[in-house]
DNA sequence: ACCTATAATGTAATAACATAACGATCAGGA
DNA sequence: TCCTGATCGTTATGTTATTACATTATAGGT
């Protein structure tokens, strides 16, 4: 059981908002709906999602300047996630796998390469919209 | 052998620029050395990275918005390519492996997603930034 | 309660990255 | 030649992210 965390204000309002919508928003799309609720610029948001994401709370997609909240917030076991991003109705599915972890853990190690932090995108069509 | 392609000048001057660089350089980084050849609008510079990139002479690194000329323009083999990006001098490291390539269209053809385009970026140290 | 150090916040301005829209130009094939 | 598709030039604008600086809130020690 993962501690629960004490967000703080804006936080507690930019994880909701994220929290509530079914794929990933950009920070300013966030920050509209959020001025309603004071914010005025988009540093609130983007200060808050760094704390977010340090707490392993919201995860960022580089490749589509996104972000997004974990799907397993309380599995803390995986060190590499993936994401599987639908190019077109934007669900995102995550998901880790051992093998790939190990094999770029390798490489780091055989290239005396210090990982610090690894992101694995893949972007195609899912099978609820390839199915229709 | 690959084939030789013709580039169009603008397409040429990109790709001089980025094959000189001894690591990633953004599009607007680009255009201030393209200037004195006459480049005026950063369309000038998107426009032939996305040929360049769809001739798989360059990548377009997600994680930190900038491009990088292919290590190994001519070894059309490898399907997917990983990289090692240096967070204290810029070096990036492209690698193949099979193995994580299996696993992930693997996943994917599990969860019956589509795949279009993946994308692998490890940032950390390289060896030797972190030997210095 | 009071001080203090640290974290969080508010705000304005600006930097950095990327594309839309429109028209002109150029190269190759029917 | 005429058509067609790709490329190019240019302006404007859209989108994403950070710098800088002042202020306020909070937790911990005394």
């Amino acid at each position: 059981m993962a501690e629960t965390r004490e967000l703080t204000k804006n936080q507690a309002l930019v994880f909701g908002v994220l929290s509530k919508a079914d794929g990933p928003l950009s920070a300013y799309s966030m920050l509209d709906q959020l001025r309603e609720h004071g914010f005025r610029a988009p540093l609130q948001v983007y200060r808050a999602l760094e704390k977010l994401v340090e707490f392993g709370l919201v995860h960022r997609l580089e490749s589509i300047n996104s972000f997004v909240a974990c799907t397993h917030p309380h599995d803390h076991s995986h060190g590499l996630i993936a994401f599987a991003i639908c190019e077109t109705c934007g669900a995102v599915d995550e998901f880790s796998d051992e093998i790939v972890e190990q094999r770029l853990t390798g490489w780091s190690r055989n290239n005396n390469f210090q990982l610090a932090k690894t992101t694995i995108e893949m972007r195609g069509v899912c099978a609820n919209c390839s199915s229709a």
